[in-house]
RNA sequence: UGGGCUAUCGCCAAGCGGUAAGGCACAGGACUUUGACUCCUGCACUCGCUGGUUCGAAUCCAGCUAGCCCAGCCA
């Protein structure tokens, strides 16, 4: 009756300590984006671990644009992301924020540190700068402009702003140690100058905060206690504790890292994933071999499914790259009871009823999920011509082989019983149709003598079906071999993604609707391809576009025999 | 080679001095209106290595080894 306790992992340990000693009387997380692309799965992490910690402790979630550098960012990106995060159901609430919306209080913090006497405007170069700066075994020399007065920094900082310099001629830096070891603290740039316009401030601003000094303000500014991110932001904790330190910010922020997830066998990259575009290898950051946000909403993926995948990986600082195969159990188990168990044929040959009457159809009742009775029942029309699956029939057949063959009696799927006569075959020896006998007795797929068959099939019926397409995907990347060729180019599978045209779905799938997911008995799961569809109607043949999400555990072969 | 971090089953991951949770994957078996699902069963005498402390160590100490991150006016 008790339940394992679910063991709590690191992060949510530290904030128990927090809340126990009263560093902390509330919880207050973030998702803190630069707008400069497409979210993954490996941000789905983030999201859902700051969100779900608000949540469980009661506490409050931010959304942030993390946008500093006008340089990599666009609006475009902002929209995208939010559509993203709301997808996966991490809310906001009121609390959209822009790191942007701060530069009037970066800028005084800015000036607050020169009057401290811990920055100072430099007027090294690029390239000095880093030759100043040492190297990881040797310490950095001290900047020339370090020992400027604090009015003059005043000046020159306030010229910055006003835009008497170039991109790059001067920068304002913080005063903390060039021999440190740790490189982000030999006196890091924390203001650079950038004419540019920028997406949310315009053309207000040709200063710009750096990351190291903008986040902790950023974090302070809303009140956010645990400010989550990924491990190699470690060596940055020093800084980011100096930041709100010298700021004398009341109740600091807390910055904790934690390991980024990666996916085997999948490319993340952005630079991998511009490649494939451009060289149109997928149609889109939203393909659904892909792993982005949108291209696992495509594929069929349900933001319960990644929930739950986000879940059971964990949180840890070990880098890992967790097995696909986990998320394809999250999927399977979300929809097994969620959705429909329809039929469709993908490979058909014709069976022939031969003692069914020739222009009778009924109309047979069927459950849409055995094991949820609240996914209600469905029509499936029946009559002498059905397609099923040319593999469901062999001539000669191999042993523990109990689906169709000469003599054989198998049930068709909430049909009836069949006993398999033959099949016609061309001059090629392919074969054209199957055909059988039914015992009208058998109505519902169960004999009133009680007598049992072994395998049970599933069909279509010929006139009324569907013609739809399914795609069948892959992983893009051959998981042997690696992301690129030796000479550079990537290495794809081509088989990732495998189309077929000729198959057909139960007449009741007329009707679905983009993103809607079926469960196909024996082919797994599928998910109505949004943006290839064209919903069929009366007037035109329309195109029904299914994409597969994942496949059944092994069901498709045979299993071996001994 | 300076600094930071990490090392527990094929893959994630608990464990925080008292004698190795759990999930995925995999393998058997039962059940089944499909061989899926479900249900059972199995799956680390051992925790990167070597020493030490202790009645007792994956857990503490020391020394190694391996991997990841850092020398953007990116985040």
């Amino acid at each position: 009756m008790s339940e394992v306790e679910k063991s709590r992992n690191f992060i949510e340990q530290i904030i128990d300590k927090d809340l126990a000693e009263g560093v902390y009387d509330t919880v207050h997380t973030r998702f803190p984006p630069e707008p400069n692309g497409y979210l993954h799965i490996g941000h789905a992490k983030s999201i859902l671990l700051n969100y779900g910690l608000a949540k469980e402790y009661g506490g409050k979630f931010n959304m942030r644009f993390d946008d500093t550098n006008p340089t990599k960012e666009k609006t475009e990106f902002v929209e995208s992301i939010k559509a993203d995060i709301q997808w996966l159901g991490a809310d906001w609430e009121d609390r959209l924020f822009f790191a942007s919306d701060y530069f009037g209080q970066m800028y005084e913090a800015a000036v607050t540190l020169i009057k401290k006497g811990k920055a100072y405007v430099s007027d090294l170069s690029a390239d000095q700068i880093r030759e100043y700066r040492g190297t990881l075994t040797e310490p950095g020399k001290e900047d020339p402009a370090s020992e400027r007065s604090m009015e003059e920094n005043l000046e020159l900082f306030e010229n910055m702003k006003n835009g008497v310099y170039r991109d790059g001629e001067k920068v304002l830096r913080a005063r903390i140690d060039m021999s440190s070891p740790n490189m982000n603290m030999r006196d890091p740039v924390i203001y650079r100058v950038a004419h540019m316009t920028h997406h949310n401030t315009g053309d207000a601003w040709c200063i710009y905060p750096m990351y190291d000094f903008a986040h902790p303000i950023e974090d302070a500014i809303e009140g956010i206690t645990h400010s989550i991110c990924t491990l190699e932001f470690e060596d940055h904790r020093p800084l980011y504790d100096w930041v709100v330190k010298e700021l004398e910010y009341p109740r600091p922020p807390k910055q904790i890292e934690f390991a980024k997830m990666y996916l085997t066998n999948v490319v993340t990259g952005k630079r991998y994933i511009k490649k494939l575009v451009e060289e149109g290898i997928v149609d889109g950051w939203d393909d659904p071999r892909l792993v982005s946000i949108a291209a696992l909403r495509r594929r069929g993926f349900t933001p319960e499914s990644i929930r739950k995948f986000v879940d059971l990986c964990g949180v840890s600082k070990s880098n890992s790259s967790v097995d696909y195969a986990m998320l394809e159990y999250c999927i399977r188990e979300d929809l097994k009871l969620s959705r429909p168990r329809v039929m469709a044929v993908l490979d058909p040959v014709k069976l022939i009823i031969d003692n069914y009457p020739e222009e009778q159809t009924e109309l047979l009742t069927v459950p849409n999920n055995l094991e949820n009775e609240a996914l209600g029942v469905r029509e499936v029309p029946f009559s002498k011509e059905l397609y099923i699956e040319r593999n469901d029939f062999m001539e000669e057949p191999p042993r523990k082989y109990f689906r169709l063959f000469p003599g054989n009696e198998v049930r068709l799927m909430n049909a009836y019983f069949v006993i398999c006569t033959g099949c016609v075959k061309d001059e090629n020896g392919k074969i054209l149709e199957v055909h059988c006998t039914y015992d009208p007795q058998s109505k519902g797929g169960n004999s009133p003598d009680g007598r049992k068959v072994k395998g049970t099939i599933h069909w279509v019926p010929a006139a009324e079906a569907v013609r739809v397409e399914a795609r069948l995907y892959e992983n893009i990347i051959d998981e042997e071999k690696g992301v690129y060729n030796e000479d550079g180019s990537l290495n794809l599978n081509p088989d990732s993604l495998q189309t077929l045209t000729d198959c057909f779905v139960e007449p009741a799938l007329k009707s679905a609707k983009p993103f809607e997911s079926f469960q196909f008995v024996r082919q797994g799961f599928f998910c109505v391809d949004y943006k290839d569809t064209v919903m069929p109607s009366q007037d035109s043949d329309g195109k029904l576009v299914f994409n597969r999400i994942v496949s059944l555990k092994s069901s498709y072969t045979l299993p071996k025999s001994e």
